[in-house]
DNA sequence: GTGAAAGCGCTAACAC
DNA sequence: GTGTTAGCGCTTTCAC
């Protein structure tokens, strides 16, 4: 029975209402009760500030309307916008949203799965840098149901949503050379990850569609940044001074990229074209704004969200696999629509 | 007693160790037992793989070891460096953390305020778009440790760490001024919240200190946002054409008046220099990089984490209430180093 | 050092 | 309808 001190309790409302803990609880919980009760409980409870302990009823329940996104970077706009549509699909329902930041550690990634465990949560969308056995191992076991965003092996018994980064840059290659492009580079991420990979596939696959040979002298590999693709495109521009636009696996190595152009007094686009990828706010931001592929960050986070959702409250449906389509958003870094040097040249 | 199925408890432990279940619990906590004791138990727990169950510990001891932060927006970096180091800060002590965007919606930052009572999170820091009377009075019964980012009136009881927008503004007008600007426009913000009222103090102080008259016609009030930058930069400058310098509330306007000024073949820093606020990635971003007002956002973050963590395991010390001071990143849109165009001019 | 037992606050059987 | 009671899984007295 609880003293006057501590926050107030069904026992207390009980008290006050003259009525029993668990009718207490029916009324709050809705589960109908003689008219005179409800009235009473409500006002006891309304006067005393009763707000139910949700730890206690998460421990009773065995749910705690929380869910978890765990992903590399806080920071990085595509991540963001993921937050941000999960957010959107889960809080209307009630959820609670724990945000994990890795840093692109690995064992930190899977130790979130394997934090699962201790029932804090009741679910996992995991965005992971790269997919290991480790991850796939630790996946299987996972305590609570867990939605990747990212490509996953064939065999993996777990849902996920993945980016089209092949066709992504595919899009992106081609407009480029719809545009009249013929000396395309390409400042490609780390390449040892699906996407650095795969975006490596789109750009060959593009020019060998129509007709060119890829140059590897055209391709540099860099970490993402906007200093990094600077000077990527100042490297590829003084080897090969008759590249006339390059495609880049980031807004910010694009951003790098156009300002390296600027510092060689070289416009945008009339003598380098430039296009970035995921189509962030600084695609907008850029001047001449950036032409980008967006890969659907928004949509595989709002995907990711109602997988898990459907999961959690859905029964043992069949595991899914979705894949987003990009799109590309055309700007003036490519077209040259008014942006202030094409003004003052043409 | 647990049967076969379901995650394992301290009494599957305890079972499989022929100890009890108090023993379990103090060699899981390193609370000392005989040393067979501790080795039965930790192989026990090893071999089921066992993870306490976190919902069931906090109902006992009261902590749930989770904090809030709720901003009006997950989108805004600044913010978004916020939740950077407000992880810095409580990862590394065992916190989860747990993410609100309450959309600059007064009533959902009231909400937040008053859930602490639900027991849930351990405490919060609150980052309101505008603190009203109703958040005093919330703020005031909060069931759990607050810590405001923002300015709280004098007489309230609540830990909080601002920022000073005014000297804020008074070191990028007076920047502007020793770059021999003497015609300096303001694109400010709406102007019915604090930062607004601030920015416009310090805006007409500066201009003061130096013997000039603050012009009416030169400040333009408007939303934040890239293009409602540019809109205002464009009505600024049609109005009055011998503005020579702009300063903006944040990096967006100051991007969109970056914007305008290319789109009017007006040179940038030459004819018109650009200060934004906030120095967000997006100061970098753009072309000429902004020079860029930094309000602290990240320390801002770190101190108030700082104070959350020290309010919840520390005493009843007094009211704590910060004040961080505003740091001027200088760039080539007030000095024109390294620009193309200057470059190209001089 | 160890075990039995109480209890954190809640919900849900189960009797009445 | 309503009250009594039994736990959810854990930590922590309190005896031994």
């Amino acid at each position: 029975m609880p003293t006057s001190d501590g926050p107030p309790t069904v026992e207390t409302i009980a008290a006050r209402a003259g009525v029993s803990i668990a009718s207490v609880s029916r009324v709050l919980n809705g589960h109908g009760a003689r008219p005179n009760t409800v009235r009473r409980v409500e006002q006891a409870a309304a006067e005393l500030g009763y707000v139910p302990n949700g730890v206690a009823r998460s421990l009773k329940g065995g749910r705690t309307r929380q869910l978890t996104f765990a992903m590399p970077d806080v920071g990085n706009p595509a991540y963001v916008s993921m937050v941000r549509q999960i957010q959107a699909v889960t809080k209307p329902l009630g959820y609670r949203l724990l945000l994990h930041s890795t840093d692109a550690v690995a064992e930190d990634e899977l130790d979130v799965v394997r934090s699962l465990a201790d029932r804090t949560s009741d679910g996992l969308i995991l965005c992971p840098i790269r997919v290991t056995d480790a991850h796939m191992e630790v996946l299987a076991r996972a305590a609570r149901p867990v939605v990747v965003i990212g490509s996953l092996p064939g065999t993996a018994a777990v849902d996920s949503v993945r980016a089209d980064s092949v066709s992504g840059t595919v899009l992106a290659v081609r407009h480029l050379m719809e545009c009249g492009r013929r000396r395309i580079a390409f400042i490609n991420g780390p390449a040892d990850t699906v996407p650095g990979r795969n975006r490596l596939i789109g750009y060959e696959t593009a020019l060998r569609e129509a007709g060119a040979v890829p140059d590897p002298e055209l391709i540099v590999t860099t970490d993402f940044g906007i200093e990094a693709g600077a000077r990527a495109a100042h490297r590829l521009l003084d080897a090969h001074p008759g590249i006339d636009s390059v495609f880049c696996a980031n807004d910010q190595l694009a951003l790098g990229a156009a300002h390296a152009a600027h510092d060689r007094d070289l416009r945008i686009p009339e003598e380098l074209a430039v296009v970035g990828m995921d189509d962030s706010e600084l695609a907008r931001a850029g001047h001449p704004a950036l032409t980008s592929v967006d890969l659907g960050s928004a949509e595989r986070g709002r995907i990711a969200a109602e997988m898990l959702v459907a999961r959690l409250d859905g029964g043992r449906h069949e595991v899914r696999c979705e894949t987003v389509a990009p799109r590309l958003s055309v700007r003036e870094s490519t077209t040259g629509a008014r942006t202030r040097t094409a003004a003052g040249v043409s």
